[in-house]
RNA sequence: GGCCGGUUGGUGAAGCGGCUUAACACACAUGCCUUUCACGCAUGCAUUCACGGGUCCGAAUCCCGUACCGGUCACCA
């Protein structure tokens, strides 16, 4: 009995040969400088920051080079798969704009490499491990869990490297017909990889991001098909698919560092050549006085629904990871602010080589600038679009009256030097609640300088009964609130305030915040002129009124 | 523990042997402006690049050692 016979008896059904599948997934038809990226996440209903970036690092390099994105369904874990997490994929890369040109979803294939769905391509994995058994690269493996337990400990007890190597890679030495035997005795198996490797030989390797290094030789003796589901461990699934699709560049986390030496091997034993590699650095988090990789358990911020939820505008998220790819894309966007973030040219050597950590500051930073640059009709959209599936109450608040919405929003709008104090659409509300009467009640007055309650009704009388007119323009208006300061015994100058305080009560802005907190119990509100146009006089005269 | 990687301000970082008295941005602080807050403007914020040694006329930049941090050593990806 040879190998031969071995692979026919665990692979009875396979006909195809490896040159077959190699001619139905033929050289894609792009030039040397178009990379071909995939993101390629496992199916566990979670769609972390990290994976984001790994996502959008593959979508500006093929976007860069005008090659090939494309999405690889990588649920060989059947064990950890969720339904719904194909759907947040897609949702999760339909939102930012980073969609893959090539993709299988709800049943419908689009791209010539698929299937794009690790499950769907179980006979092509076979083919090329019955290649392999054929031709000795790979063996059934029949040891059972209490054996590698024990090994392991073994090992960690004599101080020698763990792992199924050398004279404990004990199923290496069955014969074929003692392994077709035990198979037909219906005996449970793994299929490993047959490793040449030597752990004391160094071998060059160079990763586009951490640079040249040099890794010992893969010696073990992986497992590349698990016994029940008979689908292929991530190492093998990704030596064939990579192959077969012609990625060119494989961006993943840096925790597959460490078994690069595996898959290089996998890869010459077809005589293939490995693609390039783009260990991406892990995100971290600082927790109290250490730093440890962003959890999602722990961190909200460390899933990107939470960006959603909050209400984050799509491009002010990318542009704060863009950041933490490559920093030198804040002064390129800077020096191109009409350009799109994918313009840019994403280099990987340019990617810091340690984890970084993501600051929050510096997203809202990133969403300020932006949303104050939006005009009132756009933040509308995008704000009204936000609370329909995140906030009721900002939905009822814009549908109540979506022009007075637009008009509150556009305060400080539509200017040379816009308001910067909306970070996210879940801070809307929370600004501008004071400006619907229905919410304006039992409020909290916070008065600042005067707090004396004769004093204030004292300003508001005077004001309203002998200075305030509707139709003032914003000049006017002003002048006014200074006549009536110079009035009351406050100074209607600053300049003057400050050179000699005891001759005044107060000043202009203390009389001013009386006037602001009346009408919105804020101290801190937008430009008080055009919250009074909006209020209008009766309302005016409601609020003054519920001053007690 | 073995192997691999990393270490420049509170944060992202630039820097790649002399142009650095360490860029830029965020955050923070102060001041100016101002009807509040914000915006804007101005100023400040690492005498020093984890530490120790070496190479060199010259080092954050090159070499060695130490420390610390991270990754990995699964029929998980």
């Amino acid at each position: 009995m040879t190998n031969i016979d071995l692979a026919n008896v665990i692979f009875p059904n396979i006909t195809k040969t490896i040159d077959d599948y190699i001619k139905m997934y033929p050289k894609r038809n792009l030039s040397e400088t178009q990379f071909v990226t995939r993101f390629a996440p496992s199916p566990t209903g979670f769609m972390h920051i990290g994976n984001f970036m790994m996502a959008l690092i593959d979508y500006m390099i093929a976007k860069n080079t005008n090659g090939v994105f494309y999405l690889r369904n990588e649920d060989t874990d059947k064990a950890r798969e969720v339904d719904s997490a194909v759907d947040l994929i897609m949702n999760t890369l339909k939102h930012y704009n980073i969609e893959p040109t090539e993709y299988e979803y709800k049943g419908k294939i689009v791209g010539n490499y698929g299937p794009y769905i690790q499950s769907e391509r179980k006979e092509i994995y076979h083919t090329f491990i019955k290649h392999l058994i054929e031709i000795g690269r790979a063996y059934p493996c029949f040891c059972k869990k209490e054996y590698l337990d024990e090994m392991r400990a073994s090992q960690e007890e004599m101080k020698k490297r763990t792992g199924y190597y050398g004279v404990y890679a004990k199923c290496r030495k069955i014969s074929p017909d003692e392994a077709i035997e035990r198979i037909k005795n219906g005996e449970k198996y793994v299929i490993r990889f047959r490793s040449k490797g030597d752990f004391d030989i160094q071998i060059p390797f160079e990763d586009l991001v951490k640079g040249k290094l040099h890794l010992s030789e893969n010696d073990i003796d992986d497992v590349i098909m698990k016994s029940d589901n008979l689908l292929p461990t991530y190492h093998f699934a990704h030596v064939v698919d990579d192959f077969l699709m012609h990625t060119t560049h494989v961006v993943r986390g840096e925790e597959w560092l460490p078994s690069v030496t595996k898959h290089i091997e996998m890869f010459e034993s077809f005589g293939f050549t490995a693609p390039k590699y783009i260990h991406t650095p892990l995100i971290m988090k600082k927790d109290g006085d250490s730093i440890r990789k962003i959890s999602k358990r722990k961190d909200p911020e460390a899933l990107m629904k939470y960006y959603e939820e909050k209400g984050y505008p799509a491009l002010a998220v990318i542009e704060s990871v863009m950041t933490i790819m490559n920093s030198n894309y804040e002064e390129w966007h800077r020096d191109n602010p009409d350009k799109m973030f994918y313009d840019f040219t994403y280099d990987p050597a340019k990617m810091s080589a340690s984890g970084a950590l993501y600051d929050l500051d510096k997203l809202d930073n990133i969403s300020k600038e932006m949303i104050s640059k939006m005009t009132k009709e756009k933040l509308y959209e995008e704000a009204y679009t936000w609370s329909k599936t995140y906030s009721k109450s900002l939905q009822e608040l814009i549908e109540s009256d979506s022009e007075y919405f637009k008009s509150i929003i556009n305060i400080e709008r539509e200017q040379a030097k816009p308001r910067k104090d909306i970070a996210k659409y879940s801070d809307i509300e929370n600004l501008i609640w004071y400006m619907y009467d229905d919410k304006f009640n039992k409020v909290d007055y916070e008065y600042q300088k005067i707090t004396d309650k004769e004093e204030i009704k004292n300003i508001l009388n005077t004001y309203i009964n002998e200075y305030y007119n509707e139709s003032d323009d914003k000049e006017t208006w002003f002048n006014k609130i200074k006549e009536m300061c110079d009035k009351l015994g406050y100074a209607s100058n600053m300049k003057e305030y400050k050179k000699n305080p005891e001759a005044f009560k107060g000043n202009v802005a203390d009389v001013s915040t009386v006037l602001r907190v009346s009408l919105t119990s804020k101290s801190m509100t937008p430009d008080l002129y055009e919250i009074m146009q909006l209020l209008g006089k009766d309302r005016i005269i409601n609020r003054f009124n519920l001053v007690k």
